[in-house]
DNA sequence: TAGGTGAGGTTGAACGTTTAACCTATCGGG
DNA sequence: CCCGATAGGTTAAACGTTCAACCTCACCTA
C-alpha cells in the first residue's frame, strides 16, 4: 500500500500534523530544520504521495473544477470545444487548479447534466458548456440545476442567456456578420450553412440573416438555409445538394470552419473555385483555416480567449472576489480576412 | 453548505449506514420500499450531492484516472493527443470513470509527470502520453517515476518502448511507411518533414526512411530532412524554405497531417499543384485530411483505437484481470489512399 | 524573578463517506 | 413451540488529511 503521512510520522518520529504542517508549507517555522530534512528523506525513501482525496475532505476546497459538456458525443473531437478547453486549462493549471471530466450517463442533456453534478460534491466550481447540443429549454434546465448545487459555475454559450448567472458570450456581433459581410462584398445569392438544427444557436442566426438580408433588399429562398451538424461531411453532403439543386449561389456562409472544409470539397468537386465562383466564409478560426488553399475567412470567435476568461471568472467567483451573481464577460468577434471571399460587382 | 448524508439520515429518521446503503445500491433489500422512497424525497428536497472525495477515501477507490500529459504546451490543442484522448474519453465513461487532467507545474517533462503524481495519490490509475514531446531518458524517467507510485498505469506511445510496463503502440510499420509507400509510387526526390528534433520519435524514423533509401539506392541528401513541430505553421515554413532551395522533390512525407497541411499552402502558394508536380502524405488521418483538396493520402495511426485500448487496458490492470507486468497493445497503422500521391515513371 | 515571547512541537476533532459486524422482529415450517 | 431465515435495520471503525487549540521549553527583558 502506499504509504500515508500517518507511516512518515512513526519512521521520523513526530506527530503526523508537523508532517502536514511542513508539506503544506515548506517554510514553516513551526517544524525545525534538522525534522524538515528528515521528512524529506522519509517522503522520498516511501515515495510518498498526498491522497488527493482525504486532503480535499480535510480542507474544504479541492482545487478541482468540473467541466460540464451536456452531450453523448465524443469529448476532443470538436475544434470548437476543445479551444474552449484549451483556454481554460492554461488558467486553471496557472492557478493550481485541475478539470475533472465526469461519465457520460443518459442520454439526453439533462440526464447528464444532473448524474455529473450528483456525483461530484465537493469540486470548487463547474464550467457549463450550454450550447450548440442543447435546446433554449434544455440550457434553461441545465442551468436550474446547477444552481441547485450551491456551487459556483459559469457557463459558456454564444448567444447571451437572460439569466442571472455569470456568463463568457462569444458574440459574434450580430449573429450573423459573416452573412452580412458577404452582403458588403456584393453577394445576394448566399446560402446560410446553419449548425444542428435544434441548438439554441440557430435561431438567432437565422433572425439575424433574414434581417440583413431584408436591409439589403433581398428575398431570402428557402433552399439557402441549409443544416448540418458543425462537421465537415455534413457541409459536405448539403453543400452537394445544394449546388445540384436550385440557382447557383455566390456564397456560403458556415457556422464552422469544419463546415467550411465540407463546404470547399463540395465546391472543388463540383469543378468550381473558390472564391471566383463561390466564395466562402467560415466561423472560429480554427488551428487549419489560414492553411486552406484559398485561406479561410472566418469569422473569429475568440475561443480560447473564452475559455482563459471562463477560467479567471470561475475562480474569482469561488473566491468570493466577485459579488454579483451576474457577471458578464463578452468576447467580441472579429474578422479574419484571407482570400476566401472576392467582392462582387 | 450542501446538505450531507448525515441530514439525509436525520431528516427521513434512519441511521446514515441504511442511506449509503440505498444510494449505492438502489436494490438493496436493506432497506424498506417506504424509506427508499423517503430517502428520495429527502435527497430530493435538499438537493443532496455524494461528495466524491469522502467516498473516494471511504470505498479505497475513486473511479478517477490521471491523464498526465508531460507537456507545458496547452493541452486539447494537438489533434494527434485530441483523438487519443477521445478514444479514452468514451471508454471511461461507459464503464463509469472520469478524467482528471492535473495543473502542469514546472518546465522538464520531469518536473511535471513528479508533481502531478505527488499531488494525486487516491487515483486508480494514470495514462502517460509519453513520447512527442520527450527525449528517449525523460520517457525513461517519467515511468521509473510512475513505476514508484505503486499505481497502474499505462503508455501510450509510437515507438515500442522497452520497458516492463503495460503500453499501447501506435506502431507505424517500418516507422517510415509513408515514405516507402511513395518508393513504391516511383518517388525518389523525397524531402521527410518531421516533429521536433528531439522526440523519441524522431531518430527511429530517419533509420527507418535512411533504410528503405538504401534498399531502393536512393542516396539521402541532408536538406530532404526536415524538421518542424507537428503544427501547420512550422511545415509551411520549412517546405517554402526547402522549396526555395536545392533540387525540386517530387514528394514530401510529412509526420502529421497538420504539418502536411502546411506544406499543401507552401506548395500551393508556390504555384505547384498536388499531387502533379508534388505529392504529398501525412499522418494521422485527422479529422480534416479527407476534406482538403486533393484529399489527403496518409498513413492512419488509429489514435482512437488506441485510445480505446488504452483505457481498456488501464481498467483491466486496474481490475487485476491481467496477470502480467508488460502488457502490450498493438494499433497497427493503415493507410489511408486518397488523392495526394501520383505515381511517378 | 515574574512574565512574555517565539520556536517547535502535539492533540484530537472534523471532513463525509463506506462497510463489516451486529441486532431484532417477524414469519413459515416441521 | 422452536428454529432458521429473512427483512430491515444500527453501530462504530476506518479512510488520510487538515487545523484550531493547546503544550512546553528556552530565552529575553524589566
Amino acid at each position: 500500500m502506499a504509504a500515508t503521512i500517518k507511516e512518515i510520522a512513526k519512521r521520523v518520529g513526530v506527530s503526523i500534523a508537523s508532517v502536514s504542517l511542513y508539506l503544506n508549507n515548506k517554510e514553516t517555522t513551526r517544524v525545525s530544520a534538522s525534522t524538515k530534512e528528515r521528512i524529506d528523506k522519509v517522503v522520498d525513501e516511501l515515495n510518498y504521495r498526498k491522497n488527493i482525496f482525504a486532503s480535499s475532505l480535510g480542507r474544504h476546497e479541492s482545487k478541482i473544477t468540473g467541466v460540464i459538456i451536456p452531450t453523448s458525443l465524443p469529448l476532443f473531437v470538436n475544434e470548437f470545444t476543445n479551444a474552449i478547453l484549451a483556454g481554460i486549462q492554461q488558467v486553471l493549471s496557472e492557478r493550481g487548479y485541475s478539470m475533472l471530466f465526469l461519465p457520460v450517463n443518459g442520454a439526453s442533456s439533462e440526464e447528464i447534466v444532473k448524474d455529473q453534478l450528483q456525483n461530484s460534491a465537493g469540486c470548487d466550481g463547474y464550467f457549463l458548456f450550454s450550447t450548440g447540443f442543447c435546446s433554449t429549454e434544455q440550457v434553461h434546465r441545465n442551468i436550474s440545476t446547477l444552481q441547485n448545487s450551491g456551487k459556483p459555475f459559469v457557463t459558456i454559450n454564444i448567444p447571451e442567456l437572460d439569466l442571472p448567472v455569470h456568463q463568457v458570450i462569444l458574440q459574434d456581433l450580430d449573429k450573423a456578420s459573416g452573412a452580412s459581410f458577404l452582403i458588403d462584398q456584393g453577394h445576394r445569392e448566399i446560402v446560410l450553412l446553419l449548425g444542428r438544427e435544434n441548438d439554441v444557436n440557430a435561431l438567432g442566426v437565422i433572425d439575424a440573416y433574414n434581417a440583413c438580408c431584408r436591409e439589403a433588399d433581398i428575398a431570402v429562398r428557402g433552399e439557402n438555409i441549409c443544416y448540418g451538424d458543425y462537421q465537415a461531411e455534413s457541409a459536405y453532403l448539403a453543400i452537394k445538394k445544394r449546388l445540384a439543386t436550385g440557382p447557383a449561389p455566390t456564397a456560403i456562409c458556415c457556422m464552422s470552419d469544419q463546415m467550411a472544409l465540407g463546404a470547399y470539397a463540395a465546391i472543388q468537386e463540383a469543378g468550381l473555385r473558390i472564391p471566383e465562383d463561390i466564395s466562402v466564409i467560415g466561423r472560429n478560426n480554427v488551428t487549419f483555416s489560414p492553411f486552406l488553399y484559398p485561406a479561410l475567412t472566418t469569422v473569429d470567435l475568440h475561443m480560447a480567449d473564452a475559455g482563459k476568461s471562463a477560467a479567471e471568472l470561475l475562480l474569482n467567483v469561488a473566491a468570493g472576489e466577485v459579488t454579483s451573481t451576474c457577471h458578464k464577460v463578452m468576447i467580441r468577434s472579429t474578422l479574419a480576412e484571407r482570400a476566401s471571399v472576392r467582392a462582387l460587382g
